[in-house]
Parts: C-alpha cells; structure tokens; sequence
DNA sequence: TGAAAATAGTTTCTCAGTTGACAATCAAGC
DNA sequence: GCTTGATTGTCAACTGAGAAACTATTTTCA
C-alpha cells in the first residue's frame, strides 16, 4: 500500500555518505553494544550483572587486596559505583572488605564463596564467548585483537 | 611497604588463561564501550543523548515516515524508551508525530529544524569518527568492518 | 607543627533505559 | 458480525550508573 500523506511531507533530508572510518565505528559500536546486551542477559540469570562480574574477574586476577579505587579504575567505573557493586558482592558473600593499613582505603577480596562461584560458572562464560566468536577463524579473533588493539593503543601493552 | 595482613588471606584462586576469543571478544566489549562513553559525552553538550542523535540520523535516512516500532527495531532499543525519544525530540522541534492509516500506529518524521541540526553538527560527527579511527588505516578499518560484520552475520546484507 | 590540599569511600539525587501493565486498534477465524 | 488474539504506543515502577556533596583520613609544604 501507498502512503498517501506523503505529499505535503517534508523532504529536507541531510545527504550522508558516510565514510569507511564512520562505517567502521557504527558498526563496531553497534555489535559492542549487542555483546553487552547478551553478556546482561547471561549474567542476570545468577541475580548479577555483567559489571559484577566483572569485578570478580578483576579480584581473581589480582595478585593482593586491591582498593575500590583499583577497581573501579580497570573497569573504568566511577568510585560511587564501585561502592555499590561491593555492596552487592559482600551481600551475596563473594567477596569482602578487609582494611588497610591507611585508613582511608578499604581492601576487596574474593572469597572462597566468590572463587567456587567463578569456577563453577567459568565454564558457561568462556564457552558462550567461543560461540559468539565462532564466525571468525582463529586468524581472523587475533586480526581482530590487534586491530582493536591499535585503535586504542593497547597494542603497545 | 608490603602490605602485611594478606598472611591469613584467602588464596583461593581460579585459574584462568583467556582463549584468543575471550580476549578479543573482552577487548571488543571495552573499546565499544569507551566509544559509546565517549559518544555520550560529545552529545550531551547538545542537551542529548547519542540515542537521541541515534534516532534523527534514522529518520533522515528514511525514505518515509518510520512507525515507531521500526524505529526501536533498527536502533536495538524498547518501544517504550522509543516513545521518550520521540518526546524528547518533539519538544526541541527536531522530530515530529503524523498520523497513520492504521490508528495504532503513529509514524515520525523528521522536521526542518531537525534536519538543519543534523546538517550543522554533522561536519562535527563525521570528524569525530574519523579521529576515533584515525589509528588504523583505510585498509584496516574496511578489515575491520568486515570481520565484524562476519560476526554477527551482516555482511550477507 | 599545623593548616591547606589531596585522596578514598559513602551517600543522595538525578537520569536514561527496561519491564510489565494498560488502552486503543486491527486482524483472523468461526 | 463478533469474539479472540496480536500489535502499537503509552504510562508507572524499578534498576543501574554518573555527578556532586560530604566525611574521614593522609600528605604536602610553609
């Protein structure tokens, strides 16, 4: 069927052509944002969200106690928020605050509750990251890495 | 100066070597993330949201009146923050509802003044993109655009 | 030393976005 | 035709994150 109201319609219309660079960063914006739409919906299903998550992830990689501040500084969250998500955590027993010898600082770590959580769900985790990235080949993940990688500077790391 | 309490610590740890697609599918999440960030924040000096902005680029690219739905549709997005969109954008005079044969439906398009905001920051947007994918070059970005349409299946359009 | 600046964490407020219920309208099947 | 089921848009309630103000500490340096 024809629109017919169509005739006394606006036509401005702004000629875009966009450019490769803008395609690019569209399109990678738009499957990032879909990523953490599906990563939500995973994570959600255990009372968590990805951020979460996330922060566990950073406890188990860390080596000592880190403060707040760390975390929220390699999730790249604000303090306020990361106020909140410990909150969470040490509500469900994953992890704790210990203190510190400079006072102003409260410690996070993961507990053993936190770990066995980690390890039962890990196996989900990585397998749902290896089906979202089948499409690719081996080849092309590490392509896609490096790229990545560059646009940001992180190749240098 | 050591940090001296983690004698009785919790040293519980899961063991985890990230699979090349972990770790691009990680990378990924974050450098979309930072861009969306980054977006927002270009946006929110023009009292909007990159959804906002999101939602005048579709409707100029429309070739007729988009219903609402299509809209939410296209930009991964609810009916109901659809409708708080087009508010938004009713009252700064940038998008306009029109009625529809179907009464069910009310269809949106964009109105003058909406186009000649879009003409007037554009130059700024397309700027904006291609310093953002400035690090790579043209031959990159088109790699770039490729695998992550393979992704998620795009590129058969 | 002691006052000012800096830092860590928390709290409060706000805001964009989602979910779920709802009314209006259309489509399908008997 | 008429009733049942789908679809569209809206509204109210809720959620997660950010910004700014605030408290408690520590550091700086005059």
């Amino acid at each position: 069927m024809a629109i017919k109201m169509a005739i006394k319609m606006t036509v401005t219309k702004v000629k875009i052509t966009p450019s490769v660079a803008e395609q690019a960063l569209i399109r990678l914006m738009r499957v990032g944002d879909r990523l953490w739409r599906a990563s939500d919906e995973r994570f959600s299903r255990w009372g968590l969200t990805d951020n979460h998550y996330n922060v566990l992830r950073i406890l188990n990689g860390a080596r000592e106690p880190l403060a707040q501040t760390e975390i929220g500084r390699q999730m790249l969250s604000t303090r306020a928020n990361v106020t909140k998500l410990i909150d969470a955590l040490e509500e469900k027993g994953f992890a704790q605050r210990v203190a510190c010898e400079d006072r102003r600082v409260r410690h996070v770590v993961l507990t053993d509750a936190g770990a066995e959580f980690l390890a039962t769900t890990l196996e989900e985790v990585i397998g749902a990251a290896q089906t979202a990235m089948k499409p690719l080949t081996r080849e092309e993940q590490k392509t896609l890495f490096r790229l990545l990688g560059k646009l940001t500077g992180d190749h240098e790391r």
